[in-house]
Formats: structure tokens, sequence, C-alpha cells
DNA sequence: CAGCTCATGTGAACGGCTTTTACATGAGCC
DNA sequence: GGCTCATGTAAAAGCCGTTCACATGAGCTG
């Protein structure tokens, strides 16, 4: 936080000093308010305190701006992941589903970089870069789905990694989309987005043969549970 | 078809005769092409060769064109999903999974409605009339997962209906809005999205303990299957 | 058929947005 | 000190959404 001029009014000369980084600080807040289709690239110039043709220095055009904000969607998404996952650790389905659950979290916390992400309408393949961002983020589901494809039971076919981890991001990407923000298209659920996602996943698991009863500690031992006789939607009203 | 006016270029008088449902279908074409975002009033104004005015006789702005198609889309939604649920016949599962491909036909089919539907960011608890239409259709759904849940196997508790409702739900949805449309957000897939849909919902229905192996017949018997050792993700590449 | 009425369409106008172009400023470098 | 170029401004064109006063004529009433 150490910008040459604080954001805004402060009086400042003829250059801004720090333009680029208050338009995309602007249209971040913007776009959490309104949407990424409410928001405008004149408002954001306003809330910056310059003129409407400044920004065209710094971004193309306004799809460039939200490609911007995808982008670096993708990167604090990535980022949240790979701590979630941890690399597995205590066990590989308590990371699993700490996954998940930063999922969840980021698209509610984060809506403006989720709606850049995925409901902003840009063509996904046009930005090279913005593509790759997207596929690292991926990876962080697809790695843990590999871990998780290797440790399956050994009765049964393994499933292929990619596919599972298409169905987790299916998963998550529904939930979070049709119920999880607050503002939007709020539907009436029985239980939160997260224990709704927790339940899918756990019983998508169990489908692959995974055991899925509450785990017993922190130890990557897969013993039997305890007595704790609830199954994968013991929340459920 | 019956209308008074052939659409659009032909010689018309002062009224047109049939400007709501001409701006419904050029805003349909619009959308289709362009997305909710691109579709533009004046636009449809002079696909229907009426002035930019005209359309607010039928509609008070704008966002009410667009909750009209979203209402006549969940209505259309709620008719193609019964016609596949059929009732539950042949038999429950197979039903079942012909409701999750009428799913994702439509997303595809009918890009413009689903948008309208499910990303146009319209507030879908200010519309009551819409809500309920959005209602009716999620209803088919829920009364399939009931159909599902009563006949679960008497070993295991039973899964709530609504929950499996949600379920499926936002499986499809996540399918669709992510990898359904041919368009916008291409992302490489090892497989179709239908049968990356089929795989998931039959692998979710295992872990909720039904017999999910391919069905022998027409006969709603669950009997044990033939040969065929293809587990839900037959079909991966 | 005459006349009235009201739904439906027109034209002009306002303000706002996006984008472009020519011009202004001043930060950083030689 | 002076040059240069990135970065800002002002003005303008063209589009859109929306409103308002006004025009038209379809359909009813007698």
């Amino acid at each position: 936080m150490s910008w040459r001029k604080d954001q805004g009014r402060a009086e400042r000369g003829y250059h801004h000093g720090n333009l680029k980084e208050a338009l995309l600080q602007a249209a971040l807040d913007l776009i959490s308010k309104k949407g990424p289709a409410g928001f405008t690239f004149a408002d954001a110039a306003r809330m910056a305190g310059v003129s409407p043709a400044a920004p065209y220095r710094h971004f193309r055009d306004r799809d460039e701006l939200i490609a911007s904000i995808a982008q670096r969607g993708f990167e604090q998404f990535e980022s949240l992941l790979t701590q979630a996952w941890d690399d597995g650790r205590p066990d590989t389905v308590t990371a699993f589903e700490r996954v998940g659950k930063a999922y969840l979290a980021f698209a509610r916390e984060e809506p403006a970089f989720y709606s850049a992400m995925f409901e902003s309408g840009l063509p996904v393949d046009s930005n090279p870069t913005l593509m790759a961002a997207s596929e690292r983020a991926f990876a962080i589901i697809r790695a843990a789905a590999e871990r998780l494809a290797a440790l399956a039971p050994p009765g049964m076919p393994r499933p292929p990694a990619m596919m599972m981890a298409l169905h987790i991001w299916s998963m998550s990407h529904g939930v979070a989309s049709l119920f999880g923000r607050g503002d939007a298209a709020r539907r009436k659920l029985p239980m939160s987005p997260e224990d709704l996602l927790e339940a899918e996943v756990l019983i998508y698991l169990r489908g692959l043969g995974f055991p899925t009863e509450r785990r017993p500690g922190a130890a990557p031992t897969d013993e039997k549970p305890s007595g704790d006789r609830s199954g994968p939607w013991g929340k459920a009203k």
C-alpha cells in the first residue's frame, strides 16, 4: 500500500501516478456492487478522478479491463486453492473438502472476481494468457483428483482423474453460481451452500468407492470411524 | 404462424400488428448471437422495423423484455423436462438420466433462453411470476428425486429428496454453464458434456446406494445386469 | 356509415456511455 | 537545461435507453 498518491480525491497533478491500479480497484468495487454488466468504464474513471478518456492509456477497451480482472482473479483463485489443498495434508479427503469450501468462499467473498472469471461472457479462448491462468487454477483441482484417484480402493476400477476433476469443478461451480452469492439469484435452500456441496462431494466420492465416514483425526490413516453414524447429509434439516 | 403481417420488412401501415411477438423473437435471435449483454433494445426495434421508442408500449424497459424471455424459457424448460421425465417410465433411473440429457440439450439448443434464465443477472426474487415459473421447472427435478429417493435400498438411510434435487440441479447447471455451449467459454474436454454429466450422476447415485449398472431392458425390474462390466465412466477416453 | 376513443407507433430530445483524435503536461533522462 | 514520450485532457461522433408530445388508425357505439 505505498501508493504515491492517495486514492481518488486527494489533490494530484496532471498525472495520476497509479491509474491502472486505481482503475482495477474501482472496477472491482463497481462489479461487486452492480455485476459485470452494470459496471461502466466511465464510472471507473470518475471514481479514479480522471477524464473518461484516460483509461484508454492503460486498457485497449472495456473488455480488456474485465479480462485483466479475470486474470488476477484466476491468479488469486489458484493461490487460494493451493493453500486450501496444502498438498493433501493432513489426509487427502479432508484436504479435498477444504478445497471445495475454499471454492465457495472465493465465489462469495470475491463476487467481482468470480463474475469476471465465469460470468462476464468473455470468450475465454480469445486470450491465451487468460486461458493459461484459468488452466493453472484448474490444475490444482486436477492434482487433487489425481491424488484421490491414486488411493482408490483396489477392488474397483480406478476412475480417470481428469474426469473426477471435471466433476468436482462442475459441482462447485454449479452450487456457487446457483446458490453461492447472497445478493443475486437467491433461492431458498434447506441448508448452507457449503453443506450442500460437502454432502454432494461426499456422496460422489462414496460412489467411487472411497470411504467417506467422518474422518477420525488428523492422521492420514483411513481407519474405521468411531460411533458417528451421520451420513453425508447429517446437516440437512 | 398466422401472423397478420409478415415479419419485418414487408410493407405495413402505422401499426405493426404483432410487435410484442416480433420483439421477443428478435431478442432471442440477438441474445443467442451476442449474449444477453450484447443484446440491445434498439437493435430489436430495428429488426422489427419500428422506431426505438415503440418497444416501450410493450415492455416497461429492457430488463422487462429479458425477464419475459426468461419466463418463457422456464415454461419451455418445464415442458421439456416433464416430457423427458415421462413420469419415470420405463424405469426411474433411465428416466432420470433422460432428464439430465434434456437439461443439457436445452442449454445447448436454446442458449438465448438459458442465458436469460440463469446468466442475465436479473434479480430472480424481484419478479414473483418469474420465480414461480422457475420453481415449477425445478419441481420436475424435485419430483423425480422424490421418486428416486423412495426406492432407495432399504439398508441405507433414505436421502432427503430435496437435497438430491439440488445436487442434481447443481451438477447439471455446472456442466451446462462450464462446458455446455459450443461458442463461449469453450474448454477442452476428454468427453462430451452429456457423457460427463451422465457419469457424474451415476457415480452420485451409486454413492447413495442405488444400483447403477447398465439397465437390462425397459422393464422397471431392477435385476442384476448382464455381463457389461463398464462402470459409469465407460465412455471416457 | 359517422364519429369517438384508446392502444399503438413516431420524432425529437436528453443524458450517459464508448471510443477516437488532437492537444497539453510534466517526469525522467541526457 | 532541454528533449522526449508516457500519460493525462477536451471535444466530438455515434450509439443506447428512456421520455414526452403528438400522429395514426382499429374497433366500438350508435
